[in-house]
DNA sequence: CTGAAAGCGCTTACAG
DNA sequence: CTGAAAGCGCTTACAG
């Protein structure tokens, strides 16, 4: 039994398209497009049997083909930095299920702190990207303006910027920074830390304001303070030099949960402290593993479904063409653990 | 001073093609696009001219444009599961920036377990990817076949598939877990018990396999086993039914990190034991986590840099047209901490 | 509802 | 070295 010419010709070049759809179902290319395309002018019975012909042939429309014409890849950008931070993890896995689950695809690149001219951060850009999301990394004033040039609007999460051109999702940090001062506060400890990220950060700018606010307004002295870099050795090393100090703190602050597990690692293994006796510490994001019985640290928990949601939400809205950028902040919840202690 | 009318019309469209920079640069467009292909036949002075241009007007080339005449859209598909194992977010990370480095960029994808037909799993290969890593995941017959069919290589990564047309890298999963069979058996402990993941994992089968193997050689009884999932609340579960046990083991061999912090927090927080005395708990992968002090988990290190070195260099392989599939072992390492017992 | 045709923005033989 | 032209695989007005 013979093939028909077009089945032959998949056979050779290995993948069809929609002109060898065509013929095999017998109508136009047009057709093909129009079968695969929801909503389009076209019958169910023409529809029936071009997708008959594209099963038997194995085809799909080319989403190359189809970007380069219609202008939208369907590709979102997705800058992540610091993996290890399970929060960002965690965002990113959220993140490419709800963007798959709304039809598009994404694309990661590495968010490099100061990336040379000329750098894959920039080559991103040319798959004509919808939009970028940026993972809990600081935005260079040199990628936003090559995203401006490439009308690829900018959606930071976990991070605000002060562009009002830049959309963002963030926690209510400065509340909820307050929230674990105050709880740390009612434990009556004795001198208070906090264990910043960087200066850069706009997420430890607003929670180490929201602490440091609260104490003053409580008249506590101003907390100790260290930085951590957000890395875990960056953040063992600020707890070391604060329990070395003449007057070590009794209660510790961290910028996020990450930061928190490091501090009291070493404040029971090198320090020889019971947490939640000898000292409190306390995180912020409420990341899986601040549940874990052996750390049962106290937090503060930001939704990281709510936030990937929101994104999600944005870049729709963008796509409708309504322009304006949106900056929003939500809410979460004190979550008292074994770290803290609440009463002497 | 009136603008050329190629600059006009950039203002009012937005993006600058190759035709609106040859204007600038009075070339032709083949010009343009000669100018940004490395080793393109033009001559210096050319090229600076339409660079100049190219500058001046915000111009890169179009990917998607790119990708659809040279049938390669220099992205790969990598497919992940569960990050919040670390050794896999660490992977993902890891190969991300190989990856960019080398020149390509990754498209991620959730990887699930089985996915209906015409998931967005399917998708993903309209974008034309030059190949697919699976990080840690279990491939599909169905996937497999598309993949076939669309052309696009498969390189499973910490996993084998039977197929030989499918590339993969994994580490000595075998002789790692007689390692730290061998490792067990010199602290001289009374009962043995293996924490696996899932039968459908090829890491997880030739871990067992090397650790019963070992424990059979040396004329003792099979090990108690039980099974993960791969979750944490899986392995905690699993501790749990060993722990309870009329006899309960001394001894647990994980199948991998996460796995065994897992039964590390359950046998100290809930069972009172002191780890590395009471019993002995031993992981696979030595992620960051396992040198926590607070962990100090005894493990078998897997290099994941060496891991995505190798997958990168496949990657190019395959594009070289050097079509046959590869599997490649890795060698690893006794990493021994506080979590296992030397002596009685 | 359907097909022929134009065109998205590039790369790459083909002549010169 | 350079330009005109064909074409990658689609979508989408435009007629019918």
């Amino acid at each position: 039994m013979s093939k028909a010419p077009a089945e032959m010709d998949v056979a050779r070049s290995g993948i069809a398209t929609a002109h060898d759809v065509a013929k095999v179902a017998g109508v136009s290319q047009s057709a093909v497009s129009r079968a695969f395309t929801p909503g389009a002018s076209i019958s169910e019975r023409t529809r029936k049997r071009v997708l008959a012909a594209a099963e038997k042939l194995g085809y799909r429309p080319n989403q190359i083909a189809r970007s380069l014409i219609s202008g939208r890849s369907r590709l979102i950008g997705i800058g992540v930095g610091n993996l290890r931070n399970p929060f960002f993890s965690e965002s990113l896995e959220a993140l490419s299920v709800a963007l798959d689950r709304a039809g598009y695809r994404s694309l990661i690149f590495p968010a490099i702190e100061r990336p040379e001219v000329g750098s894959s951060l920039y080559d991103i850009l040319n798959y004509r990207l919808d939009a970028v999301v940026l993972i809990s990394t600081a935005l260079s004033q040199a990628f936003s303006e090559a995203c401006a040039l490439a009308q690829v609007p900018i959606i930071t999460f976990n991070r605000q910027s002060t562009d009002p051109n830049i959309s963002s999702v963030v926690g209510e940090n400065y509340v909820g920074a307050r929230c674990l001062a105050a709880h740390l506060i009612a434990g009556r400890h004795d001198r208070y830390a906090f264990i910043a990220g960087g200066a850069e950060s706009s997420t430890s700018q607003e929670r180490e304001a929201g602490f440091a606010d609260y104490m003053a307004e409580r008249g506590l002295p101003p907390p100790m303070r260290e930085e951590s870099r957000f890395t875990f050795e960056g953040a063992a090393a600020a707890t070391r030099r604060l329990l070395m100090s003449a007057s070590p703190p009794d209660a510790i602050c961290c910028v996020n949960d990450y930061t928190a597990l490091a501090a009291l690692n070493v404040a029971r293994e090198e320090f020889g402290m019971v947490v939640g006796r000898d000292i409190s510490i306390t995180g912020y994001d409420d990341v899986p593993m601040a549940g874990w019985p052996i750390f049962a640290l106290t937090t503060y928990r930001q939704s990281c479904d709510d936030m990937v949601d929101n994104v999600v939400r944005m870049i729709d809205e963008l796509k409708q063409g309504q322009g304006a950028a949106s900056k929003i902040v939500l809410g979460g919840e004190l979550v008292v653990r074994g770290s803290t202690r609440t009463a002497r």
